[in-house]
DNA sequence: CGGCTATCGTTCGGGGCCAAACGATTAAAC
DNA sequence: GTTTAATCGTTTGGCCCCGAACGATAGCCG
């Protein structure tokens, strides 16, 4: 349904699970036609989730570390994956090359991952664990998985599953699209 | 169920709907005690989709006027609430103030939004959108609509409500926590 | 009135982020 | 065997992002 059908409907039809923001929007929006609202809500809740989450992890389990978001992906990525080559890990940390050097050096620098140059191919580096990065991500994997336990405290594990395969379809939709 | 209880069924058990990298996770982290699966799989993928989705729609509709995805939001707003102080134009675009200045101060020099100082109370500047600006939200809201569609274009209407929905619950989950 | 106190927007430092250009290295083509 | 092309990680430039510190302004209260 589109925002100028629900304005057919009467504008007391609103949705009441929407936020004050959405109905907002939906009002204002209205003069337009073809408006697809449940899209614009969807993308537009992701985004807020997103950033409110991640401030939230970065302030009250990371900021002790003075690690970042992305240097949390990229402990964990090595922890579960193993050591990696620099393409494969800006992949999977889902940034691009350019980004993962900056975060890589910053890492290195707090001597939680090494360089290594591979000999057999001077072009390419594997970028592993140290010691001390191995016991700082298994240290903070527990607590940060607890918090965001906390932070989807609303939903019943039912509903945790049931957003976790939406957004894959999403996932799903944006890789057709390339 | 943790994954340490999934390990108990069988580890032919695991979702089939599991993406690849979230079958290793399982895996992998299945050593550890205690882990909630779901909560874990649900952050994980906001992440994914937000980066996916920003980079999609900064790479397609955005790319052209050479606009962020803040630069856009902050159009969005003033478009959809009028001319606002810079405090609580920040907020509603979910950055801090500090990096609204830096955000207004692009688009100003672009010509899309002005800065008035307010003469009442000299602290305050109100931003507003320029006659480009106006131009330009309203020729870029029906592109952005249009694509966060197609990102969606997997899940049904029904569907994209109800991702909608759940991610609400998770926004006022950690609304609760602060 | 004059000194607190709060709040405004800005500035600063340190990172994260991308696209494009780059040098180094390897592989392919002839 | 030398030229050509592909691929590696890094660098660069520009912007976004946050938290903390800052100067300017306004309101309170003795």
């Amino acid at each position: 349904m589109t925002v100028h059908e629900m304005a057919d409907v009467g504008s007391g039809s609103l949705d009441p699970d929407l936020t004050p923001i959405e109905q907002d929007v939906a009002h204002r929006v209205g003069e337009l036609h073809d408006v697809d609202f449940a899209a614009m809500a969807a993308v537009a809740n992701v985004f807020r989730v997103a950033s409110a989450v991640r401030n939230y992890m970065e302030r009250n389990v990371l900021g002790v570390d003075q690690l970042s978001f992305t240097g949390f992906t990229t402990l964990f990525v090595l922890w579960v994956w193993g050591d990696q080559e620099s393409r494969h890990l800006a992949e999977q940390c889902g940034v691009t090359k350019g980004t993962l050097t900056g975060v890589v050096t910053t890492l290195e620098g707090r001597d939680l991952v090494k360089r290594t140059p591979n000999p057999d191919d001077r072009r390419m580096v594997v970028v592993s664990l140290t010691t001390k990065g191995t016991s700082t991500i298994r240290r903070l994997f527990p607590t940060f998985n607890q918090h965001e336990a906390l932070v989807t405290q609303r939903l019943p594990d039912d509903d945790r599953r049931s957003l976790a395969h939406l957004l894959r379809e999403v996932l799903r939709s944006v890789d057709q699209l390339d």
